[in-house]
DNA sequence: TTTTCAGTTCATTTTGAATTGAATATTCGC
DNA sequence: GCGAATATTCAATTCAAAATGAACTGAAAA
């Protein structure tokens, strides 16, 4: 017994629109502008591959938006960009698999603040000998405490990578 | 062989300085208004408690912001608020410990969300039946992926916690 | 070559989150 | 109680990030 048409359309854009506003609301919790969780949505909701154009119209999101979408995701390897043979249009899909989305997040997001942080903490720590014999011990307990802290997240990083590996 | 005062002075500012910068661009990297992170910064600088007056003095910040940013710090945990007998004003202190910053974050950020898209995701799967029996199959295998990736991330979510727990 | 279509760029606009600050509330000593 | 000091609230403002869309580039078809 098959349902009637008007129920698997409503269902399919029911899919489609959930999807959307999911990756899009992850996208935003991880610092990204929910467009492009938005576009990745809309390509991991689809069956076929889609094209700029069609991306466009289903999100009712400016060309210049999706295009800047489509580049980011592409950078961060989440999804794929094809041409077939004579043809002008590209077709974008998602890749279904975490790791690079999880890796790209990594990459872009978390590593390079990280670094970022080690920097300026090296250069704190050079400074200690400057301060009065007084406050030297608490200054200095404390930076021991966030390098620990940021020792830890370092090696954390490649372990939860790992962990969220695989598919 | 002592350091003159200006240095010890600056050296003193610098540390505040950069630790305000450090905590803010963290916040700001875990979806935080990086006010909140300086302020975290200051008290982490400070060795004495600091009442809110010497806070919004410190980081030239108003009144409204460093009420409101010391409030979501004490309910994450991030720092505690006393008030010594007979005194007017409340001083505030730095957590150093890691770990109820970040069960703060997880509690208030992560797990809303996660929990929030466990829902929209259940409701998906009961859209299935309705959809055409073609599509049915993929959307199916998608929507288990997306499942998986979730129940992956909640049974990390402990296992961070207990891995960057301790001090 | 010229035209047409896909995609990009980037100056402008929009949007929403963060911040402000004046009004209000609370809490203390007197 | 009153007045003074401290803290909170919230409507208005500010500001930065995101989105837009017109102008542009490049590449394929005619």
């Amino acid at each position: 017994m098959e349902f009637p048409v008007e129920n698997t359309a409503a269902a399919r854009e029911e899919l489609e629109r959930e999807l959307v506003a999911i990756f899009s609301d992850l996208a935003d919790l991880f610092g990204n502008p929910p467009s492009h969780g938005a576009i990745y949505g809309v390509l991991f909701a689809s069956e076929t591959a889609l094209s700029m154009e069609e991306i466009v119209g289903r999100l009712a999101i400016s060309k210049g938006s999706a295009s800047q979408g489509l580049r980011h995701l592409e950078e961060f390897g989440a999804i794929s960009r094809t041409r077939e043979e004579g043809d002008r249009s590209h077709k974008y899909t998602a890749r279904l698999e975490l790791k690079p989305l999880l890796g790209g997040f990594l990459r872009t997001r978390l590593v390079p603040r990280l670094s970022a942080n080690a920097d300026r903490l090296s250069r704190l720590a050079s400074l200690l000998p400057a301060l009065p014999a007084t406050s030297r011990p608490t200054a200095q307990v404390r930076l021991q405490r966030i390098t620990k802290w940021h020792k830890r997240a370092s090696t954390f990083l490649p372990l939860a990578e790992k962990l969220l590996q695989g598919d």
